[in-house]
DNA sequence: AACTACTGCTTGCATTTGCAAGCACTTTGC
DNA sequence: GCAAAGTGCTTGCAAATGCAAGCAGTAGTT
């Protein structure tokens, strides 16, 4: 996890300074402390989400991009159906799993099906 | 950001009691105190996203859900389910049919049970 | 009744987060 | 050269997070 947040922190940096920026003025346009973003920035302190949130508007870049650096969100192998399925609010646990088993024998009968 | 904080932990009782599972028993699969998550679900708290990442795996949720209703993610169109079914190169045309009809009745179901 | 197990919550505290005040250094303009 | 402006960082502190110890209530068993 250390590991990870050296890397949001160098990846905020090299971000910044290809935008030309300087720290305070990142700092300001993300509306937090510079002597944070420094902190942040040297890998010194692990900014809450709320704080990357703000710096990754400041920096015009995606969200995701930088809880993904931090270690907040996985880097998505796009599985689909089965993320579908379990980011769908309209389905309780139960009917999840549910459906996630039928999702996984009919891709199981498909495959025997292609094998020979 | 204070009705977010307090639809995430309602959410989080929601999911917890449709698992039937106890706070102690969700508190410890999740590896987080048992008083920090009565205090997330009754809003007395805003946990970080590691808490709620750790909530969300124990939960069998994904960690995107929580962040969006804890405000940390920005909601995107549920058309999902659907949309992954058809996209799937892994399913036949029938087993697509089929998967569909099943999805529709469950979020049937749910809305219903939610209705009276 | 007493005891055990389970349930959700209260509370004090250690640690972490994020900030304000200010420092030291560098660059710019006169 | 000097003053002003700009740069990134140090440090002490307030507030927030997350926890451990424990309480009060409920249910089940002897």
């Amino acid at each position: 996890m250390k590991t990870h947040l050296t890397d949001v922190g160098t990846f905020i940096r090299e971000q910044r300074e290809k935008s030309a920026m300087s720290l305070r003025k990142l700092a300001d346009q993300a509306g937090i402390s510079n002597p944070y973003l420094s902190q942040i920035e040297r890998g010194l302190r692990r900014p809450s989400a709320d704080i990357l949130k703000s710096i990754a508007r400041a920096l015009s870049i995606s969200v995701e991009t930088l809880y993904e650096r931090a270690g907040l969100l996985d880097g998505i192998p796009r599985s689909g159906v089965i993320s579908a399925i379990e980011a769908d609010p309209a389905l309780t646990t139960s009917q999840k799993r549910a459906l996630t088993e039928i999702y996984q024998s009919f891709v199981n009968d498909t495959q025997k099906e292609e094998s020979p």
